[in-house]
DNA sequence: TAGGATACTGAACATGCGTTCACCCTCGCC
DNA sequence: GGCGAGGGTGAACGCATGTTCAGTATCCTA
C-alpha cells in the first residue's frame, strides 16, 4: 500500500505522508512519528520542516486547495474543485489520498474547506445563471438555494466515496461505478423523479400559508422525496 | 454549552456526554477525561461502566442506530434514517449531538454506519419501486444506482450541515434553511434542471459506443450539470 | 445487622504523544 | 583549507493519554 515515492524533495515527501495519513485516519489519529516513518525519515525532520504538526496541516490544506483551486502558473485554465474531483475521481486509486484529505476538509469546517465550498457554489450559481440566460436550464425560486443544492448534490461522490461502492456490490467507488453514475444522474437533472406536480403544489401550497388543504396527495407514504416533506414532526424527548 | 442534563442514568449521562464530544470534536481528539468531566464524574467510573473507550464507542454507535433504525419496543413504527434525520434537522440545537455523531459514522466508514446506510437505500429503492408501480414516478435506466443517488442526496444536510448554513449567510443549519431547502429540492425533483434532453441525449450516445459525434452541445461550458461529464478527463501527475 | 454487590473516587501506572536539543554529516563558497 | 548553512538523526523532555487498582461510600438483600 506504501507508494513507491518518486524522487520528490524530502519536504514534499513528508507532506505526502501526512496527508495520506491525515486523508486515512485523520488528523488527530495521525502521529508524527508515523508520518515520519511513511516518509522514510526520523519524526524529529518532520519538525525541522514544519516547525509542529498543525503547521503540517496547514501545509497540506494549502497544497490541497492549491491542487484543487489552480496555483499560480496556471491562472487561466477553469480548474475548480468540481473538475478537480472529476479528474482525480476518474483515477480513484491514483488520488486517493488527495481525495480522502479533501472530503476531511469539506466535513471538517475548517476555513480551507469552507473556501472550497463556497468558491464552488459560486461557480455552480454562476452557471446555472449563464443556462438559465440562455435557455438550457429552468430556472428556480430559489436561485441560490439551488445553487448551493445542486454544488451539494455534486460532493455527494466524494463525500460518500466508500458507501456508494459498498452499497453497490464493488469494494470502494470504481471508475466503473462512476461512470455509471453519470445517466441516472442526468436523467434526475433533465426529468426529475416524479410524474406530476402533486408533491410540489402541495408543499408550495402548504409554504404559502394554508397548512393544509386536502392532506391527500402529501402524507400518502413518508412523502415522495425521502428527505422532504413540509410539516413539521413531533419532536420527541430523549430516553433513560 | 454544556447541557443541563437531567437525571438520567450516570450510565446514561456518560454515553451523551460522550456522544457530544465525539460528534463535535471526533473519536480520537477526544479523551476519556473530558468525556468524564462532561458527565460530572471521574474517568475512573467511565471505564468501570464501559470498560473501554472503545466499547463506549461501540455503545454509541448502538445507541444511535437505535434511534435511528428504531429500538426494539416499537417495531412497528417506520423509523428510519431518513424520516429520523428529518425529525432531528428539525430541532437542529436539540439533537445537534445526534446530527454530528451520526454524520461522522457515515463518512467513517464504520459497520455501523454501513448498516444504516444500506437500510435506506433499501427503503429508497423500495419507495421509488412503489411509486413508479403507482405511476407517480419516472422509472430509471439504473433503478439501483438511481435509488443509491436519491438516498446519498438525502444525507446532504446532514454531511454538509456547517457548510450548508455558512454559504447561505446563517451560522450552520437554522431550521429555517432546512424549510428553505424543500421548494427547491421539490421543484428539482419534480422538473429537473435541464429544459431539453440534449445533455442527457448526448451522454447516452457516448456510452453507448460512439465517443464522439457533434461534440457540440455536450462540453458547452463545462457540462451542463457540474460533475457528471462522460468524456475521460485527462489525467495530470503530481508536482514537485 | 451483617455482608456482598454496586457506584464511585484519587492516585498511580505505562505508554505514546508533540516537541526540543545536541550533535553529525555534506555540501557550496571565500 | 576552513567554515557556515542546512539536511538529518537519536535521545530525551514534559505531558496527556487510556487504563488499573486499592479503597470508600451506599445500597439491597438475607
Amino acid at each position: 500500500m506504501r507508494s513507491p515515492s518518486p524522487d520528490l524533495t524530502t519536504r514534499a515527501r513528508i507532506r505526502d505522508a501526512a496527508l495520506a495519513l491525515f486523508g486515512a485516519n485523520g488528523y488527530s489519529a495521525t502521529s508524527v512519528r508515523a508520518i515520519a516513518e511513511r516518509a522514510g525519515v526520523s519524526a524529529a525532520l518532520v519538525m525541522h520542516h514544519f516547525g509542529s504538526k498543525e503547521a503540517l496541516r496547514a501545509e497540506c490544506d494549502a497544497h490541497i486547495v492549491d491542487e484543487v483551486i489552480g496555483r499560480k502558473e496556471q491562472l487561466a485554465t477553469d480548474s475548480d474543485l468540481s473538475s478537480t474531483m472529476r479528474r482525480w475521481l476518474a483515477d480513484v486509486d491514483l488520488y486517493r489520498a488527495s481525495l480522502d484529505y479533501l472530503a476531511r476538509m469539506i466535513t471538517d469546517g475548517t476555513d480551507a474547506g469552507a473556501r472550497l465550498f463556497d468558491d464552488l457554489v459560486d461557480r455552480t450559481a454562476s452557471m446555472i445563471d449563464a443556462e438559465v440566460a440562455a435557455g438550457r436550464m429552468r430556472s428556480s425560486s430559489d436561485p441560490r438555494m439551488t445553487a448551493v443544492i445542486v454544488a451539494a448534490h455534486g460532493l455527494v461522490p466524494l463525500l460518500l466515496e466508500s458507501q456508494l461502492g459498498r452499497a453497490l456490490g464493488e469494494p470502494g467507488l470504481t471508475p466503473a461505478l462512476v461512470a455509471r453514475m453519470t445517466l441516472p444522474t442526468l436523467e434526475l437533472y433533465t426529468h426529475g423523479l416524479y410524474q406530476t406536480t402533486d408533491v410540489l403544489d402541495a408543499a408550495t401550497a402548504a409554504l404559502a400559508g394554508r397548512p393544509d388543504t386536502t392532506r391527500g396527495p402529501r402524507s400518502d407514504k413518508g412523502a415522495g422525496d425521502p428527505n422532504q416533506d413540509p410539516d413539521p414532526p413531533p419532536a420527541r424527548a430523549s430516553d433513560n
